[in-house]
RNA sequence: GCCCCGGUAGCCCAAUCGGCAGAGGCAGACGACUUAAAAUCGUCCCAGUCAGGGUUCGAGUCCCUGCCGGGGCACCA
């Protein structure tokens, strides 16, 4: 049957959309595209299911669906299979994506084949050169020399967001380093107000997990910038704080190690603290980011025999350095206040400074205990609440909140300090000195000065593979090719940047080359995005939540500015699918808890595992494959098919006057569809539609039988519901019923209004919220009737007996709650 | 430490607005059909919703506290 049905979708290719004049409303529902290492697993099989089901429900619903598919292709993997097994990474990925191509047309993915795209191909990568020109010359493109993360085992470089939590590398799982380079960086931080405050524009549209995961990221903490004047030096020190108000209390500065200012300050002390600066700074270079992230670990630090002077109060601060203080975050410098804040607070008494508490959280009614019990000298607990400000000259008897306006404002007076807001977001690293990815199409003069690339030698074709070492040796390999790398520019000798981009630029645009994928005049043709974009629906795993999807948006609103996009966030809708499990646990080949794909689809068949992958639970919960049943899923499609064997009514045979019980679940049963649809309810619609089958089942055994029209009219519909989950099964049912394929190209019929007005319903009769009877009423009950009835009926008046109504409460038609005393 | 999500039957999961806790499936038991088994069909079994408190005529649903599980961020000033 899925041979049968293959052949006949690859001839006819029913979700081919054509350019040209189309009627029908327009959805692009889009799956994220795959990276082709190997064959398809469990977890793409859940993604285009589900994605399928969305795709195939709006067709259903009369729109015009745009449903594309592409290969991440450029990628690591494909390098370091060609390191280890001697292969080409053009092979080898290329095969892979053959492959994964068979398994999706196997699976019966409704895809758009003739919009495929491969960012590895020379006409798709050209165009992510174009957007990278495009941001260089913006001034969203730059270069610095910075530290940056190094993954030692993959020789290069990464962005904050490959780094996890632990400090150790996404991709290759080695601890990363830091190492000071020159690199390529997007200036993705001056979007980060849009990029925070238009997630606002998402909410209910996007999984609130993703949208905090987002906003965590991004990070933005509101305070101030405050100016220390430092001695024997003619530019201030500006530290950012969120508490202003304790600026009283600061009673020293900490600098962080590998800040410039670190290294200048230095310089300007005696022979020993520049030695022992010079130590400390090799000291915290070699501790991982394990070690440093770890709170409760000793403070360490060196003084650098330097002093600021708080511009509140004329007071001398010493200045140390410490590794608790970033280099990256804020300006790289902190007032210390240590009575209220308790990294302060473990500094200060590790080295003996001074404590001085500017922030009374004394009041009524608290049982703190008093100033002096809970003082952070003797406690070694910084005092982080509210109260009332002491020991700070005007400020003293104000409020936190009224105390940190307060202090602004005086500073922004008098020009040492003004209101300032920070992120936890970086620019994004992009370079990476790798071989399998896109040319930096940049070029560098004998002065070493940057040239674009001109657009019209785009692209910067990667060189053959033959001959060529991929081996990592911290540097590009793309630096070795001397034919390459060395080029002639208006008579000039000029070398190529060697490095290749991140693989998240190119996926940060990819939707909107499918809209145009093989226009070879530009990236993407802004009349079809008229049409098309912003991406109705995206599916994917929230593996992306941070990544992907906020470099996606970050592009996007930079098109936008530049003009080419008439709106400002990529995916209207997202639904993140949860991951196939197994035992419990992620599937892993050292676990050896590993389900294949291809061998579930040997098994079970393609249709049992759609259907599966649906009906498994919510779609955003994992799905443990232990605990899903296959087989129950192939039993219920037989059983639904088997109807269509049992009508025998001909087709277009009028519904009217078929079983009316039938028939009236069956519109309720169209009704209700495509919300729990729109709603990604697929676990429930599937429900329903085993509901429906049962009610059929027995309406053909022991009701009317199949020759009723209504049979036909509800076999029908499953086939449609069923088309969305199972399309073999559902194009097989059809044809069974005596119509023409494709059931994949019907419209969901509309129920019928008169058959869903429930002629009766029942209401409860509750005595002190408890259930005690029930009356069945026509809807339209008045409050009094029911009242009356309810009280009339012969179990209420027993269970009343020997007792006094206090009220009744009539919610007509559904309730009547009666309070009664004894 | 901060933030987000979840906890309903042996298991996976339903339950628009606060209104009869159960739609569907898995597993299990029994029965019909069968020489038998499989397949199929049918019937049945099972929880008072993690715990405690509150609001309400009425709470799985709203509020508070706690427990458990999952996830994100974190020496971020």
């Amino acid at each position: 049957m899925e041979a049968k049905w293959a052949a006949l979708w690859e001839k006819t290719a029913p979700f081919t959309v054509l350019d040209g004049d189309d009627p029908r409303p327009k959805k692009y529902i889009l799956d994220m595209f795959p990276y082709p290492s190997g064959d398809l697993h469990m977890g793409h099989a859940e993604v285009y299911a589900l994605g399928d089901v969305v795709a195939r429900y709006w067709r259903l619903r009369g729109y015009q669906v745009l449903h594309p598919i592409g290969w991440d292709s450029f990628g690591l993997p494909a390098e370091n299979a060609a390191i280890k097994r001697g292969v080409d990474p053009r092979e080898w990925t290329y095969q892979n994506i053959a492959q994964q191509k068979a398994s999706m047309k196997r699976y019966a993915a409704s895809f758009d084949w003739t919009r495929v795209l491969h960012t590895s191909d020379p006409e798709y990568y050209r165009w992510n050169q174009w957007l990278f020109l495009t941001l260089y010359e913006k001034g969203l493109a730059y270069r610095k020399d910075s530290w940056v993360n190094w993954d030692p085992v993959d020789q290069t470089v990464l962005a904050n967001e490959q780094v996890l939590p632990d400090g150790t590398s996404d991709r290759s799982g080695a601890m990363v380093v830091k190492k000071k380079l020159t690199q390529w960086y997007f200036k993705i931080t001056d979007y980060a107000d849009r990029l925070l405050d238009d997630l606002d524009t998402l909410e209910g549209r996007w999984p609130a997990k993703v949208l905090a995961m987002q906003r965590n990221w991004i990070g933005r903490s509101q305070g101030a910038e405050v100016e220390f004047v430092i001695e024997h030096r003619d530019t201030p020190l500006t530290v950012f704080t969120t508490r202003p108000d304790t600026l009283y209390g600061a009673t020293f500065m900490v600098v962080a190690p590998d800040s410039d200012l670190a290294e200048e300050l230095a310089q300007g002390a005696s022979a020993e603290v520049k030695l022992a600066f010079q130590e400390y700074l090799e000291q915290t270079q070699r501790t991982s980011e394990i070690d440093r992230q770890d709170a409760s670990r000793e403070k360490t630090g060196v003084f650098l025999e330097r002093y600021a002077t708080n511009p509140v109060n004329g007071e001398r601060l010493p200045i140390w350095v410490a590794d608790y203080v970033l280099a990256d975050y804020g300006t790289g410098a902190i007032m210390a206040v240590p009575a209220h804040d308790q990294r302060d607070l473990d500094f200060a008494l590790t080295f003996t400074l001074p404590i001085r508490v500017v922030l009374d959280p004394t009041h009524e009614g608290d049982d703190g205990g008093s100033l002096a019990e809970r003082d952070p000298a003797t406690t070694r607990l910084a005092l982080a609440g509210d109260g009332v400000m002491v020991n700070s000259g005007a400020l003293d008897g104000l409020g936190k909140a009224e105390a940190i306006s307060r202090i602004i404002d005086d500073l922004e007076a008098k020009g040492t300090g003004r209101r300032a807001t920070t992120y936890r977001l970086r620019d994004w690293l992009i370079s990476r000195q790798r071989f399998w990815g896109t040319p930096i199409p940049i070029m560098y003069g004998p002065g070493g000065e940057e040239i674009a690339v001109p657009q019209d030698q785009l692209p910067v074709l990667l060189p053959a593979t033959e001959g060529l070492d991929l081996t990592p040796k911290g540097s590009s390999p793309l630096g070795a090719v001397s034919e390459w790398v060395n080029q002639t520019h208006n008579g000039v000798a000029v070398t190529r940047d060697a490095d290749t981009m991140d693989t998240f630029v190119d996926s940060s645009w990819y939707f909107l080359r499918f809209l145009s994928a093989h226009d070879d005049t530009q990236a993407f043709d802004v009349d079809k995005v008229k049409q098309w974009a912003p991406v109705d629906q995206y599916v994917g795993g929230v593996e992306h939540a941070i990544l992907h999807l906020l470099y996606a948006r970050f592009i996007t609103k930079v098109l936008h500015d530049l003009g080419y996009l008439d709106f400002e966030e990529p995916f209207s809708s997202l639904l993140n699918q949860g991951m196939v499990i197994l035992d419990g646990a992620k599937m892993s080949k050292s676990k050896g808890n590993l389900v294949y794909f291809s061998e579930e689809l040997d098994a079970y068949g393609v249709d049992a595992v759609r259907l599966t992958m649906a009906f498994a639970g919510p779609p955003e919960d994992d799905i443990d494959w232990r605990d899903v049943s296959p087989v129950g899923s192939q039993k219920f499609l037989a059983r639904a098919w088997r109807l269509s064997g049992d009508v025998t009514s001909a087709p277009g045979t009028s519904p009217e006057g078929g079983d009316g019980e039938l028939r009236r679940a069956l519109h309720r049963f169209l009704a209700d569809i495509p919300g729990l649809i729109e709603a990604f309810k697929f676990n429930v619609a599937v429900a329903r539609t085993m509901e429906m089958v049962n009610h059929t089942r027995k309406a053909i055994d022991t009701g009317p039988g199949g020759a009723d029209p209504a049979v036909r009219e509800a076999t029908e519909a499953i086939a449609l519901a069923i088309s969305m989950f199972a399309p073999h099964t559902a194009e097989d049912m059809w044809e069974r019923l005596g119509h023409q394929p494709s059931v994949a190209l019907q419209i969901w019929p509309e129920p019928d209004q008169s058959l869903l007005v429930e002629d009766s319903v029942t209401a409860i009769i509750q005595i002190n919220g408890k259930v005690r009877d029930r009356v069945d009423v026509s809807p339209g009950i008045p409050a009094e009737e029911l009242e009356k009835l309810a009280l009339g009926t012969e179990a209420i008046q027993r269970a009343l007996a020997g007792k006094t109504i206090v009220n009744v409460v009539v919610r007509a038609p559904k309730v009547v709650a009666i309070n009664a005393a004894d």
